[in-house]
DNA sequence: CTCTGTGAACATCTTCACAGCT
DNA sequence: AGCTGTGAAGATGTTCACAGAG
């Protein structure tokens, strides 16, 4: 399949929150107008979207909602569940893993790894955490899809390339610095304190 | 000011971070390829973002590290102190409170609000949350900069609203749901929900 | 007549490549 | 000689506008 954009997966995102909404309040069909509407789009932008991957639509009535969610859904591979890993299990990762919204969308936090001996055997939401040097034994045991980093800036790196060299093929990183990983591994980051940075910008540089 | 891609700010900001890296080390100047090394740049990006502001560097030298930090603050705003309110002290707007990254950059957390009559009054990292109830009020009296939205998500459009309505000129919605404000306020969304399925849709589509 | 699907036009962002200081 | 600063070229992403299905 032909490269799809990142801003394009994200929007994909957003349609299918929407279409669930739709689909609970027992919305049969959406335009493509809709669906751009509420996500803060253009209907253009919102048929470019899916036609990258087929023709979900009818031409003068628009998409079916429960259709086109349970594609994207396809598409976005939420059809299954996912098995996550929280390295860090201070404030930012006791967060996570207290966190109900991952669950809800079929993500699992299945482990939980500290380096401070204090948080070591505590329980948060039901996982048990385990000593951060036990990592590369625990995940061969009990492998999982996605690892979080939550851990200090001046370990993140360390830590992301224990979690690469275990074949761990997804990493979202909470540290706020960027770290580098092989071509082979998808890698995202969450950098709260670029975000206020961004808009410090804006208030200052008051355009827009 | 011509208006500047927001890639380049958020960039800006990593070159920050790394040059005060450097001045801890003692390292005086640097090169745009040393830059570009560290963040994951090219060193022809790295020029480009900095010649949207000025000229920063000395050919056949680099740049000086103590100069250009100085000037990155200036330019992304770093140089002054913003008051921050927090809406939602539930998991993760307590988590947003107590996190340090925030206060060493000089963003304050002056207000904590909740709904919940359970934590109204609690005492989280020094600061006493308030009755939701009363953010149109205590927002008049002692005015933030930035506003962090951390409810759930049906109840943030709403909340939104209402800040916007008390003059606050940017937010940062941590609720897992696209909001809409007028032009004028400056909008960021963290979404950690979003960030998973990305990575999700990139185990399915093992591509790259 | 409505609303999708899509090539083509446009706008934006990144990379190239080189002139010009130091 | 080394490294910046920057137009120009190239790549990528978005919007337009319309043909065509229902």
């Amino acid at each position: 399949m032909k490269h799809i954009a990142e801003s394009t997966v994200r929007r994909l995102s957003d349609y299918l929150r929407f279409l669930e909404e739709l689909e609970q309040q027992g919305t049969r069909t959406v335009s493509s107008g809709e669906l751009a509407a509420l996500g803060g789009t253009t209907s253009a932008q919102v048929r470019k979207d899916l036609s990258f991957f087929g023709s979900f639509g009818k031409r003068g009535l628009g998409y079916s909602v429960a259709a086109l969610s349970k594609s994207l859904r396809e598409i976005l591979g939420l059809e299954r569940q996912w098995r996550v890993a929280i390295v860090g299990a201070g404030k930012i990762g006791g967060a996570l893993a207290r966190y109900s919204g991952f669950h809800q969308r079929g993500f699992h936090v299945v482990h939980l790894f500290d380096a401070a001996g204090a948080l070591v055997g505590t329980v948060i939401d039901g996982v048990t955490v385990k000593d951060e040097r036990t990592l590369e034994a625990t995940l061969a045991a009990e492998p999982v899809d996605i690892v979080l980093i939550a851990v200090p800036s001046d370990a993140a790196q360390a830590v992301v390339d224990r979690v690469v060299k275990t074949g761990v093929r997804a990493i979202l990183n909470f540290a706020p610095v960027p770290v580098h990983v092989p071509s082979t591994v998808s890698l995202r980051s969450v950098n709260m304190a670029l975000e206020l940075e961004f808009l410090a910008y804006a208030l200052v540089n008051h355009t827009r």
